[in-house]
DNA sequence: CTTACATGTTACTTGCGGTAACCGTAGCCT
DNA sequence: AGGCTACGGTTACCGCAAGTAACATGTAAG
């Protein structure tokens, strides 16, 4: 095991591999999640097997390609969060960057958001959420550390913190998800609506006088 | 055409058809998501095209095997919303009951949450969350009706109770499904989190002193 | 020249969603 | 009776995609 080679041909590997990726996300592009191991090895300009042996299987592909994903869009919100400003103006813009981002690749969105997992016959365990935790969760957990690192929640900050980073990144998931589909507004007013909802604006509305069913 | 007839043959078939879902729901509480129709149809005691003509395709078993479980959750939601009580009451009672449902029926709500599409051949349209709208977007829209018919919210009160609507369902699944993998705190715990995000807390904390950057 | 290894291919197996074509039995009509 | 349709059901199949085995080829080292 000389690794003078070992290192060479990784190199190698790892550029083919890196090709590989962005045939794969050229044709996710094109054709949505349901992008077959075919069309992809097809894209690449080679066949299945290789696809195989460089990610074993599917999932393997997939969670290359959604670590690049991911990993550009943390950076992103990373750097909104950080920005120089008020609170309110951080989320908010950290907000809208998540946004911008599944409007301008609705189809890698869906991708990444939907594993679409099955395992033919092999169902191991499958202990609920314990495999298969792809975007949301990770960005849960960055947003976590963020808060944590940065708001003064007293004792169970922690704890209070985690909670928060997987709840709020659930609710930008949801409200962007539903908010691509239907359009019902620009998207500043979502990011306004959203920032509202979390700056207590429920809390501090009033009930409403009389309801249909009175 | 006499309905006379129609009727009573109609009565069989929503017979048939209910023992059919009543399997489906067993096979998939017992298999997980992957359940295939195969598995299905064996557990009904039957085969496969029966399933089929009953429901058209697996989306059409889906839909059906969703509103089932939907109209029950939503059931119990809606109870809890209308309670007579104070809205934050209000609010922790309906968490408290979504997390208690997840985490008494782990699989069905797996089955519920993951589509799992990928039109084979005939990818038509796919407008990205155009279709699939499974459970999530009946509860933020269930949610949003609520919150319009019950909340003040002036002018714009429509648009942003349908965001809320979608948001807080949002985060309520995100919350609740790193939770059902991780159980990192009890649920009486993570109900106060989330009510307390809700409920402003993230716009009142201050900022943390000093971070690992300064 | 041969060995060893990485790279790539063809051709296959398995399993699933979905469908076509066939089979038996109940009823009802003439 | 005998034959007709209508319905519940089955077997056997198609197409497709994931994943694999076995075979081919180029190329550097001994």
């Amino acid at each position: 095991m000389d690794t003078t080679q070992r290192t060479d041909q990784q190199r190698s590997a790892d550029r083919r591999r890196r090709e590989l990726l962005e045939a794969a996300d050229r044709v996710v592009l094109r054709d949505g999640p349901g992008a077959s191991m075919n069309a992809i090895a097809a894209e690449a300009g080679i066949t299945k097997p290789i696809l195989y042996r460089h990610f074993g299987d599917k999932g393997g592909l997939y969670a290359a390609l959604a670590k690049r994903h991911t990993d550009a869009l943390l950076g992103a919100l990373r750097a909104a969060l950080d920005a120089p400003a008020e609170r309110r103006e951080r989320v908010e813009a950290t907000l809208d960057t998540y946004l911008a981002a599944i409007e301008a690749r609705p189809q890698v969105y869906r991708f990444l958001m939907h594993p679409s997992e099955g395992g033919p016959q092999g169902d191991r365990g499958f202990d609920v959420g314990a495999y298969s935790f792809p975007l949301l969760r990770r960005m849960g957990e960055e947003l976590a550390d963020v808060i944590e690192e940065r708001v003064d929640l007293g004792p169970d900050g922690q704890q209070l913190a985690r909670v928060w980073g997987h709840g709020i990144v659930g609710m930008m998931h949801a409200a962007g998800d539903w908010w691509l589909g239907e359009r019902p507004c620009s998207r500043p007013e979502l990011v306004r609506a959203l920032a509202d909802l979390l700056w207590g604006r429920l809390a501090a509305a009033g009930d409403k006088a009389g309801g249909p069913s009175f």
